[in-house]
DNA sequence: CCCTGTGAAAGTGTTCACAGCT
DNA sequence: AGCTGTGAACACTTTCACAGGG
């Protein structure tokens, strides 16, 4: 996805849709809830709206899995997770390293959704000083001298990234380099990895910045003229550097 | 998008795209960067690989917004930025209020990102009486008892929900019946709002659990072996919660 | 009769490849 | 000559609607 071509033909497997295992956490999540309330079966119309997707989706998804229900009946919640578990790769634990120990590294360090379901934090990396030996969560906070030891001592294939934009990539490298093949980014930067690893982004400004799109249209459309301002900006007659086109964004 | 039927004959506007809307915000961080390097021009080739996409791509991108381009040149960086900002709505400034100051809360009140880019942090909001008038990025905490009001007073429109998820559901109800009508969950909840509130999720452990299923593949790929004793798991067969179905995760 | 599983249709998004402007 | 802008082909995703097993 990040980086790649395509490299293997086709990457083997029964190529679950990309779209269907973004899902499978929300069903297992939904399906969790039901299993600790201890619901034996759940139809697709239950399950889909505890999930907050549609019945037909739930249902095509989970026949990229195979044949899981029983027809009139529904599915069986204990099974269902124990497959879906497997099909995500949730049955081994996972050592995942946190670089970056500032508030954010320090809330996914105590965000608990992270200890359960097969992750484990194997170490908080930083590379402050004064932040060494530190305890966050429970866990002894390391120097990123370390990063290599800990990686392969751990076996540690999956990093995730919540320091400054700046030296994000240089992190990433040495991750990639000590090699970890899994990286959940959340500096606001583009990295760059080779093939074969995979890259997650998770950045909070752009989320915003898609809300307030949405937002603005939803005023644009009650009002329907203070929009059209903007709207009837010369669409031809565009370029203009040479004098006043307001630029935005201050820093 | 979240619970929406589509309400207004086809949302009217120009139908920008998602996919295209999701990445504005990319392109926009990019041409910032280069907007600070006095960069007067870029093609679609350097931008897109700034951008860290292709440039089929970004050119389709843009074209849904005009022609904003010369050819035979590229695109003029400041005339870019401004187009972006406006067509995001960030030519305007975006009051936010982020509910429930744990780690994370505390986490999005100092990121600088957020500060910047259009959007200005009205309220920090936490139940806890304890963390009212405390002082975290600056800004005092306010009592949740504050909420209706905070959001009338400052005419915000956009909610960022860090609360734990027993009470994400309820604090969201607050909110859109405050008037917010897009919100931001960083709760592993799915949330249910009326038609025309949107609302985005940032699921950090749903982020993992789909890198775990990658790196899965990965290591059935080289080892080829291991990965098909779960391969060979009777496909038909099926059910069978009278037994030894090994289930899962713990709680 | 109920609810799953799935072909087929419809809708979105991406990539190709080149016409057309500068 | 170079690079944008865009139709047309392709790929992926969602939705529909119903056949078929329990």
């Amino acid at each position: 996805m990040a980086t790649g071509r395509t490299h293997r033909p086709a990457t083997r497997s029964r190529g679950i849709p990309e779209a269907t295992v973004a899902r499978l956490p929300l069903y297992l999540r939904a399906l969790t809830a039901l299993s600790e309330r201890s619901v034996p079966t759940v139809s697709s119309e239950e399950l889909a709206a505890a999930a907050g997707v549609n019945s037909a989706k739930l249902r095509k998804d989970f026949s990229y899995l195979g044949s899981y229900g029983t027809r009139g009946v529904g599915y069986d919640v204990e099974y269902l997770v124990y497959q879906i578990s497997r099909e995500l790769g949730l049955t081994q634990d996972w050592p995942v390293v946190i670089v970056g120990i500032g508030n954010l590294g320090a809330a996914l360090a105590n965000y608990g959704g992270f200890a359960s379901r097969g992750f484990r934090v194997a170490a908080l990396i930083d590379a402050d000083p004064a932040m060494a030996g530190r305890q966050v969560a429970g866990i002894a906070v390391q120097h990123s001298d370390e990063l290599e030891k800990i990686i392969s001592d751990n076996g540690v294939s999956i990093g995730v990234i919540t320091t400054p934009p700046g030296v994000a990539q240089q992190v990433c490298d040495r991750l990639v380099a000590a090699g970890v093949t899994s990286i959940l980014n959340f500096a606001p930067t583009v990295l760059s990895v080779p093939d074969g690893v995979d890259v997650r982004k998770v950045d909070l400004s752009i989320e915003l910045q898609i809300l307030a799109f949405h937002e603005q249209r939803k005023a644009g459309e009650e009002t329907a003229g203070e929009d059209a301002v903007a709207a009837s900006v010369p669409k031809e007659t565009p370029k203009g550097p040479d004098g006043d086109v307001p630029v935005v964004m201050p820093a």
